[in-house]
RNA sequence: GGCCCCGUCGUCUAGCGGCCUAGGACUCUGGCUUCUCAAGCCAGCUACGCGGGUUCGAAUCCCGUCGGGGCUACCA
């Protein structure tokens, strides 16, 4: 391998929006230019403009940043090599067409849809393999004249010339195509827009990368690539060197989908998934350091990345493990960014405005939180017993608290309470405790689950002495007043 | 069908000829702790797809087989 600067691109078509495999494809192009001290290039492949749509892309542009998977070239920074929107880029597609055209590498194919479908399913029912037949390889003039003269476009075809091509994959190793079974493919359409085939061998060598991490369905096409190269004139050694990524799959081992688990990036960001945590375990998925670590920051992965390392087989994608890393992140979260990341869904959730006030509360009970919660869209939940105006008890356990046993608990828990002067969760707790426990010699379950729910709502909440002081006094007594008049 | 890729616990993985009666993590089960829920701690279940070789010795090398996946477009 050449000593030049290693550049690695990340070249999605923005079909829809980004999802795990296309983030993991991401996430290792970045983290093998970071750890090589090379480029980062980010390109949108969007010649398909059937498919693409200027939201997806900006999607995609946004998934990116939000993940902190920062590019050196592309969108919005620019770059020597740009413009980096292979839309932008069409009169120089049309240029190498033309030159593979003079060239004779390309020649002009009038064959239509309809036709080229007849000649496949003959092909099938003869059980040979199915491809293009060379049908129009070698027009004369007048046979190119009488098809126009018939009102046909044709389109571009690059001439697979016969033999093999044979490269190294770094993760797979040497892989050979018979060009039996790679039929000469279509470079431009019959309206001149191009396909993914030329677009993205030109700007991959025009773009200066060294390095193309993809995904293993793009395994196929690298026999067409590099033909594109040949075409091109390309020196050897200036070919980019390839490694195709394992599938990530889904539970049912098919192609992850909606069916089999949420596949958008953006589910996972209004779940409540930290940016770090989804990195984290997607860098687990097909790699792995090659000893025990799994909790693994950005710069660590940084660090530690190698495409040595990177698996050969698909990896399943697991929701519970993401959920396990996503838990282990947030409990890792300093209370100051813990709380930026919460507020948000706070205030989605209509939970707090975020005023001053609010925000000073919610800084004091995220701690009473942060080891309770997987994702971050469960902190409403768990906090809203501090900011509900309306205050009712959960329909459901409201039959808890009704009873005669409930409400001699509550009777005693709320005389106690309003004798006490010094408002904490310690004295809280010892008052209660002497009262309840000691005096009245219930357990400690029964007797808290009936204060639980009288001043939280609910059975399940933060820890009941520290929430009713950040409740404070009055409302408990109000609140315990209240479930006595149920 | 053809071509190509892949095959260790349920899942992600460690392992690159002897350290393996196969290690870690997630899940699950049981227990401890406990004001609920969590967190934490302890314990347990479960894997080298199969069949042949090579070798003193194979999860590790070779062949076959079975299974899974991708491609087979004027998608990428």
């Amino acid at each position: 391998m050449s000593a030049k600067k290693v550049k690695v691109r990340f070249a999605p078509s923005p079909t829809g929006d980004l999802h795990v495999g296309n983030i993991r494809t991401a996430l290792f192009d970045w983290a093998y230019a970071r750890h090589t001290g090379g480029t980062f290039l980010f390109r949108i492949e969007d010649t398909d403009t059937t498919r693409v749509t200027d939201e997806y892309i900006n999607a995609a542009i946004d998934t990116l940043k939000w993940l902190g998977l920062q590019w050196d070239e592309g969108p919005e920074v620019g770059g020597p090599n740009g413009p980096y929107l292979q839309s932008q880029r069409l009169d120089i597609y049309a240029q190498w067409a033309q030159k593979f055209l003079d060239q004779k590498d390309a020649y002009y194919c009038y064959c239509s849809p309809d036709e080229l479908e007849a000649v496949r399913e003959e092909q099938r029912k003869a059980n040979v393999a199915p491809g293009y037949n060379g049908h129009c390889r070698e027009l004369t003039a007048d046979q190119i004249a009488a098809f126009k003269a018939q009102g046909r476009e044709g389109v571009v075809r690059m001439r697979m010339p016969e033999g093999s091509t044979t490269f190294v994959d770094e993760i797979r190793g040497e892989v050979t195509f018979d060009h039996k079974f790679v039929p000469d493919f279509v470079l431009v359409r019959a309206d001149g827009s191009p396909l993914y085939t030329l677009a993205v061998a030109v700007d991959d060598i025009l773009m200066g990368v060294t390095h193309v991490l993809r995904g293993e369905d793009l395994l196929s096409s690298t026999p067409r690539q590099i033909r594109v190269y040949q075409a091109m004139g390309v020196a050897l050694e200036d070919y980019p060197v390839f490694a195709h990524l394992p599938f990530v799959m889904g539970q049912d081992n098919a192609k992850l989908s909606k069916r089999n688990g949420e596949v958008s990036i953006a589910w996972y960001r209004e779940q409540g998934y930290l940016p770090e945590a989804i990195c984290n375990y997607l860098a687990l998925l097909g790699w792995s350091p090659g000893d025990d670590r799994e909790n693994i920051s950005m710069k660590e992965l940084t660090e530690l990345f190698t495409v040595e390392k990177v698996h050969s087989s698909p990896a399943r994608f697991d929701m519970k493990k993401l959920e396990a890393i996503n838990g282990d992140k947030i409990r890792a979260l300093s209370v100051e960014d813990f709380a930026q990341w919460t507020i948000p869904f706070l205030k989605k959730a209509a939970i707090i405005e975020g005023t001053d006030a609010e925000i000073a509360l919610v800084k004091q009970a995220l701690p009473l939180i942060q080891e309770r919660i997987v994702k971050l869209d469960e902190a409403p939940q768990l906090l809203k017993l501090l900011f509900v105006k309306e205050f009712a008890i959960d329909s459901e356990v409201v039959s808890k608290v009704n009873d005669e046993g409930a409400k001699s608990i509550l009777k005693r828990a709320q005389s106690e309470l309003e004798e006490l002067s010094t408002w904490n969760h310690e004295s809280i707790e010892a008052a209660l405790r002497a009262s309840l426990i000691e005096e009245m010699g219930l357990k400690p379950r029964i007797a808290f689950t009936a204060l639980r729910i009288a001043t939280t709502g609910s059975t399940i909440s933060p820890p009941l002495f520290e929430s009713m002081e950040l409740l404070g006094k009055q409302a408990c007594l109000a609140r315990i007043s209240l479930a006595l008049s149920l």
